[in-house]
DNA sequence: CGAGTGCCCTGACAGC
DNA sequence: TGCTGTCAGGGCACTC
């Protein structure tokens, strides 16, 4: 693989431990949820391994480079034209250079103690991969019946399952017929199914498109994503729902711009609302 | 500890 | 024309 050979960076806590990548050598580079991980090692260790059980042996774990492109990064092996944030020197790799462009800066890059989160809490609390055998509708409700969090608002926090951002949590709450307002633990196990293999679909499709463009997103190949022209719901507040043909609503959930529809995903009420509507409506009273 | 709020940062856009 | 204000959003720090 490829070897860091000078790492310019500006100073601050998004680019914490930079220089500790310097010289290290680059072992993989894989990922969970929205965080790329980069495994490092010393260049000790791959020109002349130390024998097992030497006292080098210990930290033998090595470090990790931690890279989230954040709303506008782009990883890409030609030079910005604008908003170059981070310079990766890769000795004698092919790019041999890759540049972190980052227009609103809150992507971050840092190396951590390889496995060591604890300066990642999100990445730390990680759900499942959404594609992978561990997301599985069980997992998935006992995780939602955890929480009294609006739905959507949970699964923007990877929790229940990582790499559902705010895009596509709407689409798939939208497929699901789930309002993104219920709380996360009064979903019914039919709509928890339904969202489980709505997130499913969803990430599945966008992952084949190479993602959805709005503004900077592009492919490390300089391409946009296509996703974008298969938005159902978000971005889309005013427009007639696909389904049904309601003008779909605007809303904030979470802090978050959200869009459903009012027809089509009603609201899951909280288990005590649920009681006494149950009650109200039995004729005689509850006893 | 879970839930809610404010903040970071800068480009795009509306309004005057 | 150019200024000011608002909005967008992933994750984290902070508060209750």
């Amino acid at each position: 693989m490829l070897a860091v050979e000078r790492v310019d960076a500006p100073i601050g806590p998004k680019t914490a431990g930079l220089e500790r990548a310097i010289g290290q050598r680059i072992e993989a580079v894989t990922r969970r949820g929205k965080f790329l991980l980069l495994p490092l090692r010393p260049a000790s260790a791959w020109t002349s391994p130390l024998p097992a059980g030497t006292a080098a042996d210990a930290d033998a774990g090595g470090d990790e480079l931690v890279v989230h492109l954040g709303m506008t990064g782009v990883l890409s092996p030609r030079p910005p034209v604008a908003h170059l944030r981070l310079l990766l020197r890769l000795d004698g790799g092919r790019p041999d250079v890759l540049y972190v462009q980052d227009a609103r800066r809150f992507g971050r890059v840092l190396v951590v103690p390889r496995g060591d989160y604890r300066a990642l809490p999100t990445l730390a609390a990680m759900g499942p991969e959404p594609l992978g055998d561990a997301f599985t509708v069980t997992a998935f409700a006992a995780a939602l019946a955890r929480s009294a969090q609006p739905v959507k608002a949970f699964l923007l926090s990877q929790r229940p399952v990582a790499g559902v951002g705010n895009i596509y949590a709407d689409e798939a709450l939208w497929r699901a017929r789930v309002h993104p307002a219920s709380p996360a633990r009064a979903l019914s196990r039919p709509k928890v199914r339904a969202l489980h293999a709505a997130i499913r679909e969803v990430l599945a499709a966008a992952v084949e498109l190479q993602g959805t463009t709005l503004y900077d997103y592009r492919t490390v190949n300089g391409e946009v994503g296509a996703y974008l022209e298969k938005l159902d719901a978000y971005g889309h507040d005013g427009d007639p729902c696909p389904r049904c043909g309601t003008p779909l609503v605007r809303s904030v959930v979470g802090q978050r711009g959200t869009h459903h529809c009012p027809r089509c995903q009603r609201r899951a009420r909280s288990d005590a609302s649920a009681r006494r509507r149950r009650d109200r409506s039995m004729p005689g009273g509850a006893r």
